[in-house]
DNA sequence: AAGGCAGATGGTAGCGCTACCCATGACGTC
DNA sequence: GACGTCATGGGTAGCGCTACCATCTGCCTT
């Protein structure tokens, strides 16, 4: 009884089988589904019907062809396990839920080449937005930004040339001021562990750095870094290391909150007071910094915001509503807590 | 000089362009690219030669359309900051990112309803394969599934009934084995601390009740559980309740390693031994559970791995290799730490 | 020598949708 | 009454690619 269906489709209802059973043109089921303000009431409701009856559903992939626009966001993160970019990633799925866009997620595993390759195969499709994390990317990685044609969101720093926008905050500015804590609160042989030391660890050191100098108390004995990606138990085995390197260690400013947690854990192993004997601060301030005991110092990034962000401007920017300030600096809170209250 | 574009295509080369640069049909350039073992060695160079020169990079709507078949995994996991499916993923993206396949990633809340929405997003893209979290799908999902005309991998934990192929483990049997080493250990009035409560997590009660019961130690007031998302923070505050509901209680087995952590931790504060008054065991195993002071009792599940084999599995479908098992169990090891040496 | 067959290449006709442009009618303006 | 303007709807022609089928060549059978 039905007719024949072609070869490749697989038999689902097509734009044109809504439009026969509704009575009218492709183009008006097509316009009723993206403008229904410019299809008239009757019609509307009547295509409507004719689409819950068919069970008729869009082809995306038509769709993406005939407009030369895919309803895809590109995403791109240095790595999934990193909780600071979950919790990004949670703010732009919230974001984007209510719409139809779908996520195309990239894993650049802290590469400037794999984020090249993957730009390469995200342009192509002519995706509706992009988001990358980081704002140093490679010379071809940007090039390939502002030719890829769509509103381009740069997450998690600021800084002065955008690719087109920013959403972020300073992470210079934010190791500078945890290091200031600790200086202000007493300590003197404050010391840098760092994992991974990515570009944006990097400015964190900076910012201690800067601290520590203008303070007059700067060390380079005091930095222990390690290209490793970091984890709790790096942590541990950084500070044994700095803690051997500088026996008169007071304080520690960690690079992130792992960090911070397995220098703990190894203080309460080796009977080190915290904060008496050692004061530590930690970065990013993730859930458990606060249950901790005792309860660690942070600073708190705005990361969920900055997801929810990045897709609000790219949103408008799709819109064509471009924002005043392409550049957003959303800041950072310092949580002053037991390990360093002494 | 460039001949004149169409309005729609922002100018890049097409497939036409390379054929006319290279002398050949464009039939033949795209069996060249899709399958260079059927064209010449002569034109496959002269063709290679010609989409070099013209940085031709094939537009993937067109041909996901032509060949109803896009090249994107679509992946569904309940959660992105829970870093066990950050984990899964990672296995996914580490096998499949030497292919030209993309990532759709979904978020599906531990909702059936948001799971069925997402289906239906990714289904009309006819995509190469769908992993999704989990085994209970609604039956709506179910049928998107089994009609999504590509291979399907269930994946976290293995059941019965799939729908196409599952990797994963029986969290019944890790509840009952983590609950029998303390019981074994010599905890008796071991409590089950629980958030969330996604089906896993049932399954895991399920599994410390039956050892409790077979121990004949069960007590129904020994559980405490909260469908509130986990986190460190809750594990501190189910353990409180956990606690003042049953004094005598010496020690607990929780759902997973945040809550055994905020049990840790809290007990440092209120300054109980651990593992002497109360023994801990979390479940999953991360990394920070072997650094813990003390270190923590734990289940490790083979979250990399499944991500891994769930592609594997998917590709080897894709090329006509169905697996003489559909149903792969990788199991989980008990990981005896401190939290439960007495 | 006629027929068959496999391998290599090309032509045609879509895939399902939307951009572009046009047709129509209702209404206003001078 | 001729002419715009606006709102609504439709027709046509692709978007860039691949499935299907046809063609052609060379070589093997018989």
């Amino acid at each position: 009884m039905t007719k024949p269906r072609s070869r490749r489709g697989g038999g689902r209802p097509t734009i044109a089988d809504v439009a026969r059973k509704a009575g009218v043109g492709a183009i008006t089921v097509s316009r009723a589904l993206r403008e229904p303000g410019r299809v008239s009431e009757d019609l509307r409701r009547q295509i409507q019907e004719a689409v819950d009856e068919l069970g008729y559903l869009p082809d995306p992939n038509a769709r993406a062809l005939a407009s030369a626009r895919a309803e895809v966001f590109g995403v791109l993160v240095p790595s999934l396990t990193n909780s600071v970019f979950a919790e990004v990633l949670r703010g732009i799925y919230d974001s984007l839920s209510d719409s139809s866009y779908r996520i195309q997620l990239g894993n650049t595993h802290y590469s400037g080449l794999e984020e090249e390759r993957l730009l390469q195969v995200f342009g192509p499709q002519r995706p509706a937005a992009l988001i990358v994390a980081g704002i140093d990317q490679t010379p071809t990685s940007r090039r390939l930004l502002e030719t890829a044609g769509c509103p381009v969101v740069q997450v998690m720093e600021t800084g002065p040339d955008p690719v087109d926008m920013m959403v972020g905050f300073s992470h210079f500015d934010g190791g500078k001021a945890a290091t200031e804590h600790m200086i202000e609160t007493g300590y003197r042989r404050i010391g840098f562990i760092g994992a991974r030391m990515d570009p944006r660890s990097q400015r964190r050191l900076a910012g201690y750095r800067a601290a520590m100098e203008a303070a007059g108390l700067f060390d380079a004995r005091l930095i222990t870094t390690t290209p490793v990606p970091s984890s709790v138990t790096l942590g541990r085995e950084l500070f044994r290391d700095a803690l051997a390197k500088v026996p008169t260690l007071d304080g520690v400013f960690c690079n992130n909150d792992d960090i911070a947690l397995g220098v703990l854990f190894e203080c309460h192993r080796a009977s080190i007071a915290v904060p008496k004997t050692i004061g530590i601060t930690g970065f990013n301030d993730l859930d458990m910094m606060e249950v901790a005991f005792p309860s660690i110092t942070s600073i708190r990034t705005p990361r969920y915001e900055i997801g929810r962000l990045s897709v609000a401007m790219a949103l408008a920017a799709i819109a064509g509503k471009r924002p005043q300030e392409p550049v957003v600096d959303l800041g950072f809170e310092l949580k002053c807590r037991e390990s360093t209250a002494r």
